[in-house]
DNA sequence: TTTTACCCTGACAGAAACTGTCAGTAGTGT
DNA sequence: ACACTACTGACAGTTTCTGTCAGGGTAAAA
């Protein structure tokens, strides 16, 4: 539990450009800064090169302890790319984590590779547009609702715009450029139903879970598509 | 205080030529064997490459050196969704790409997150449409002259349906969706030119390399448009 | 086949470590 | 002087960790 922590800090703070304040490093680990301080003195005893600046947070010395990695030119692009995507239509936890994965790569780098990583002439300006928006606005939850395997409760609209009030076990999303589309099984129907994020009204997260069946699990969804949609493996 | 342990622990199997067994570790540790045995599920699920082998004891794969990178969970879901998203929609070159750092990615992470990577219930169908088979269509050819500085020779069919055969220097591309827009320097109008992918009528890369101007840089492009398209922080 | 030498797991209660809170000191830059 | 930050000690409550016990496996030697 505590060793997980320990990692997270190394990971953020090799990650971070600059300092970094302890009562932020406490709130992005969940936990008093009491204890980010006992952390620190731990991993410093432990031999981190750890520096702390009254006024200004903790630095690591960079290149310590990292792992080899090594990408070429079309696979950085890749990378920063599919992020900035990524970016550019997900929720705002989602685009955070696509510039911590970015930092974090970044970091484990060559130093000339470094640079090309941000340089990337390949850009996703984030869309701000209606439909962008409300794909946006529920996402968060659905995603973590999936994770979690919670119900939900949805009120949808459809296509004849009718309405329509929904206890589903959410499965999978799946994104056809700008159209963000929620896989789910459906109590009512017994059945599978996709849902468009931008056509959802209401969503609601229960604390209620759903259990393991074969049946009504996304890749049971997935055989039912012609079109087989698994990614590559 | 266990963390200490389980790094201890690391530096024993690493440091030991023949297979270590279980007492013989809780011995020099002090601890239980019991103790022991959970301290190495740990490690192998932080992602160290121990085995165990009945009758022997452990052993650590050579050269291992430290649990590498890190990834929550809204991170490696920004990551392979980002990737699909990219894949989806990019030439086969950069697809493929794509797919490499995932594995490359895949292979330096604990464990139980090698299955959560290809599990995540995030998809990005590959788009077969008519405008995303257009866009790919000389997508690989665009990229690598804007990466090598090739001065591109392009006819182009704008909205009004009229055609037109331009010398260019492509500076870098960007996604709004499922429509790619190619900036480039013109050298007949003498300012920037956006072209959309899936109107360009044919690509000829020239041999030509175009000098760095910094007027005619991407970043002054950049600076033009007013909503700071720069990704990320 | 039996024995030996190990790996590995679950359960559980007591021990130890960890954590948050509070209260206070000290350094650094504006 | 002020704002902001690193740091430390003490203490009680909570969580995690540990050892013990009681099994179940596997692979090779005897």
């Amino acid at each position: 539990m505590r060793t997980q922590r320990l990692f997270q800090l190394l990971d953020k703070l090799r990650a971070a450009k600059y300092p970094l304040a302890a009562n932020a490093l406490a709130e992005s680990l969940n936990v008093s800064e009491r204890t980010i301080y006992r952390d620190i003195k731990s991993l410093q005893q432990m031999g981190a090169p750890i520096r702390g600046e009254s006024g200004l947070g903790y630095q690591i010395e960079k290149g310590y302890f990292l792992p080899p990695l090594h990408f070429n030119r079309d696979e950085l692009d890749a990378l920063v790319l599919g992020l900035r995507m990524l970016a550019s239509q997900a929720d705002p936890q989602l685009a955070d984590a696509a510039a911590s994965v970015q930092a974090k790569v970044a970091v484990s780098l060559p130093e000339h590779s470094q640079d090309a990583l941000a340089r990337t002439p390949l850009l996703a300006p984030p869309s701000q547009s209606e439909k962008a928006q409300s794909n946006r606005r529920y996402m968060q939850k659905i995603r973590h609702a999936i994770a979690d395997r919670k119900k939900l409760i949805v009120t949808y609209k459809d296509i004849s715009q009718a309405q329509t009030k929904r206890t589903l076990h959410p499965l999978g999303l799946a994104v056809f450029s700008d159209i963000w589309v929620l896989t789910c099984y459906c109590e009512l129907r017994n059945s599978f139903r996709n849902f468009r994020l931008d056509r959802l009204l209401t969503v609601h997260t229960t604390e209620e879970k759903f259990s393991f069946e074969p049946s009504k699990e996304f890749h049971a969804f997935l055989k039912t598509v012609p079109n087989g949609n698994e990614q590559q493996k």
